[in-house]
DNA sequence: TTTGATAATTATGTATGACATAATAAAATT
DNA sequence: AATTTTATTATGTCATACATAATTATCAAA
């Protein structure tokens, strides 16, 4: 109990110190505009008319404070009560500010423990809101290309890291797919299960988290008639071709078969 | 005043006949497990463990719900009251549910007129935590790969979207940037500029926004020795190369151009 | 009737106090 | 010393009250 935590002493200090500060911030909204001004600087104040709330500056303040006091992951924050404090507002909206922050995955809070710092996993939070039901047609759509631009743009990595094991693997998850019926060519799950393994490959977790948040989409778009073309079911580069090419071939001529593989798409979205 | 909203008739009917289940979803918390079963199964039960606190799961039902009511951008949603009565939690909970609904960018809400549907800004929400201070190193660094992948793989979309007009503004943004000193090979301002008109080019708004997100952490991590290699002076494809390739060439070349022109980024990353 | 100002209403925003609950630290027991 | 019990602490939840902004209703004047 004794040394109870230094952070604590040093927040404090810290806090106590930018009071002033951060009050003015708090309560600047309704700073007087000078009613006579240049018409072009004016109109730039009259934009930012102040709409924001209470807990928008709160927010602010605290993301300023955590990356001013360069907290590293695993640092704890002030208490709510000591943020009440501090900042002069109700707990209510130090509990919406902390909330939100949560919510971008700065930091994460437990009972007792109060409030840590976190390296955000910004796809998760992301993934959230990818409701393909409620996103607008064009985002969808747009989504769908940018898998089509990653797959094709990744090849260096995959050769970059590429092993046997990874090889074999492949091929392991070619060998369970039907044989070429026209009916199975797009078999979204062998689809995933064969692309999944590329973005593996990479080695890029963050990738591979893009990837994943992508995929419902892109099954939502490809399968609900958004694109005015219909399903095509020409046959170009197989999986195993790619595998070919990535054994004994070049970035290059990845990039070229993998840009074939998926043609189908491309012949949808282009006219 | 006589017509009000249809809508509020028509969510208010809803919430009545919803209003069992939903409350089954957020007590059914507690069920007991029985002591003795097959451990497999146990263990799927046994990590199900409930941590999730209310909020959580009010939040589930109300993003369930407007799923399920098939809301579209614009429809308000009920009352804060009107949803503590109806799921027969505090007002304080409702409203941190709908807070992170907010945050997510599924609703929006304003005084008096309550919430109401909006189309999530995917990249604006992720931009939120994207603190290049606050991500971890491999995060970071992933980061920096994908905005390779990014321009390599979409040149696709350029060859089918580039107009003229665009290719003139690209040769204006070439001929603003200094000759080619050592020094300046890597001045951020111009690679942005160029780099950013191509993804303008692709018309993709959502490929465009990853970008602009992604553009600190590139630059953040390029400038902060996070990369082991020293930042190399060699010059590969030039921006002018580029532009002669998207003009009179084809998205093949152009891709390998652009991985040639990025390879010293590439050489940072591998051995 | 239309217009403009004024008042009432309504739903979110903020504040406050109370208690529940879980995690931790301290104390007590074996 | 190890284990159990108790106390403490900080977040989670609830309830109530009032503030504030936006809408609607009301009414006076042109």
């Amino acid at each position: 109990m004794k040394h109870k935590n230094l952070f604590f002493v040093f927040t404090h200090l810290i806090l106590e110190k930018n009071k002033f500060q951060l009050k003015f911030l708090i309560h600047s909204s309704k700073i007087k505009i000078p009613i006579s001004m240049h018409i072009p600087s004016l109109q730039k104040k009259i934009k930012m008319i102040d709409t924001t709330s209470l807990v928008d500056k709160v927010e602010e303040s605290l993301v300023e404070f955590l990356l001013e006091q360069k907290l590293k992951v695993g640092d704890s924050i002030p208490k709510e009560l000591e943020l009440t404090q501090a900042l002069g507002v109700s707990r209510t909206v130090i509990r919406e500010a902390l909330l939100r922050l949560r919510m971008m995955g700065l930091i994460e809070t437990k009972k007792k423990k109060g409030s840590v710092i976190t390296s955000p996993d910004l796809f998760a939070i992301m993934g959230k809101s990818m409701k393909p039901h409620i996103l607008d047609l064009e985002t969808l759509k747009e989504i769908f290309e940018i898998r089509l631009v990653l797959e094709i743009g990744m090849a260096d990595f995959l050769f970059q890291r590429v092993t046997k094991e990874d090889i074999q693997e492949l091929r392991k998850i070619v060998a369970k797919e039907p044989e070429i019926t026209d009916q199975h060519l797009f078999n979204i799950g062998h689809e995933i299960a064969f692309h999944g393994k590329l973005y593996d490959i990479t080695g890029n977790e963050t990738l591979k988290k893009f990837q994943n948040m992508l995929l419902p989409v892109f099954d939502y778009v490809h399968n609900s008639g958004l694109l005015g073309k219909p399903i095509l079911l020409r046959k170009f580069v197989s999986h195993n071709g790619l595998i070919d090419i990535l054994e004994t071939g070049t970035p290059e001529q990845f990039r070229n078969a993998m840009r074939n593989h998926l043609e189908n798409h491309f012949l949808r979205i282009f006219e």
